[in-house]
DNA sequence: TTTCGGCGTCACAAAACTGTAACATAAGCG
DNA sequence: CGCTTATGTTACAGTTTTGTGACGCCGAAA
């Protein structure tokens, strides 16, 4: 969904201000309360971003990053630098060291919020990726394709609209009236029937790409996602 | 052979000390007195960095920084804004004006070298190697050229940024809007239907040279480049 | 100045998609 | 069961969207 960033930093209360913030600007995060457990996540989670409290116990935020840019996995995450001193041979060294920014504290969170959006629309989009998944039926948004275990199933664009109105809520029943609104539009008028045509073409669809039929009519009511799994 | 940074400083003094410095670290420098002629001198040297000094006669570096994002020659060019403030409401501004980095003056000529090097290093080694590859096709931005297998495909530039666009992005959908957003750049009318046309143009290059048709329509939506497997 | 390559627009052709009606089935319900 | 209502299916004709070739314009190069 959003790009995870790594916080690595041993202040608690300085690590969850950092967090709250992040987080309402929509950004996924984990923390590391010290320098080798940050090494650890950055491997294993593969963060889209890391920022590194330049003192830490057990590895100085300075000596992981120099470790990270090592290392193949995590060479190219981008990394802002945070630390207490000004002094600009520090700031030079972060740096030199191979982070991509540096920040000093005290800062303040709008200014961290905006140098992360800044370095992550550099390093790449950071990792934006919507893709609805229920039961064996994958819907790529950003390439508009929908994919049943290894084959593409081949939909037409209000079939595609339907279909991701019924992914974004699985299980859930929707009236007619419900996916005219969400899946045509608010204003536009059309027979509510039209719902069932399309349900139709929609369901012979994906049974011929393989899913079974993983749309269930609610007699007198509308139409579901089959939750399966 | 050495990346070429545009330094737009309108104090002649402050200019030199910075060419003097970067000149030392191996870089090629041409310099700017004012906001209008860096917006030319970004246009026509394509360096790979831009130092923009925030005051500046004629255009402020903010708006030369705005202008710069808005066409697709300058958008990949990172840009280090420079300024006397040091409120952190302006630097917020500066980041999210487009800027990918912030120097407060007065600084030091080694902190500068080191975050030019920095920017440098994360917009891809100073725009040496960007090249973009996708299936069988390869674009070399730097060359302008682009290869598919051992035969080169002869582009118009519109056909060349188009595909730099969906080369970017493989197997994104991207709208018509979006396209000429940003391969012609923001402000700029033509018809919807012109892109039809390029990207006809860009399919008739494609294969001739021996790529397949590798851009996939999405009807309603938009185009992709088909990443193959 | 002429030439030439590239670009944007248009008009028409070709596909692809859509909504609706009509008929066929299936599900409640006394 | 027979009747009523809701849904499934199919065919089709109209619309919308996209493909394509041609044309004129314009600036750069010759």
């Amino acid at each position: 969904m959003s790009a995870l960033i790594l916080i690595a930093e041993d202040e608690l209360a300085q690590a969850e201000v950092l967090r709250y913030n992040l987080e309402k600007s929509g950004y996924r995060v984990v923390s590391a309360a010290d320098g080798e457990e940050a090494l650890l996540l950055a491997e294993e989670g593969e963060p889209s971003l890391i920022i590194l409290d330049w003192m830490m116990p057990k590895l100085s935020g300075i000596e992981v990053c120099r470790r990270l840019r090592e290392k193949p996995v995590t060479r190219d995450v981008p990394i802002i630098l945070l630390t207490a001193r000004g002094e600009e041979s520090d700031r030079v060294r972060g740096l030199e060291s191979g982070a991509d920014d540096y920040v000093v504290k005290p800062y303040s969170p709008g200014e961290m919020v905006a140098r992360v959006k800044a370095v992550l629309r550099r390093s790449g989009g950071g990792g934006m990726d919507d893709t609805l998944r229920a039961g064996a039926i994958l819907l790529d948004s950003g390439a508009h394709k929908v994919r049943v275990g290894e084959s593409n199933v081949k939909l037409g664009p209000t079939e595609f609209r339907l279909l991701k109105v019924l992914m974004e809520k699985p299980g859930r029943v929707f009236s007619r009236e419900q996916l005219l609104d969400k899946a045509w539009g608010r204003d536009i008028y059309v027979e509510e029937r039209t719902v069932d045509v399309h349900i139709r073409r929609l369901r012979k669809a994906l049974s011929d790409a393989g899913a079974g039929n993983p749309i269930r009519t609610v007699r007198s009511a509308g139409y579901a996602l089959e939750l399966e799994g």
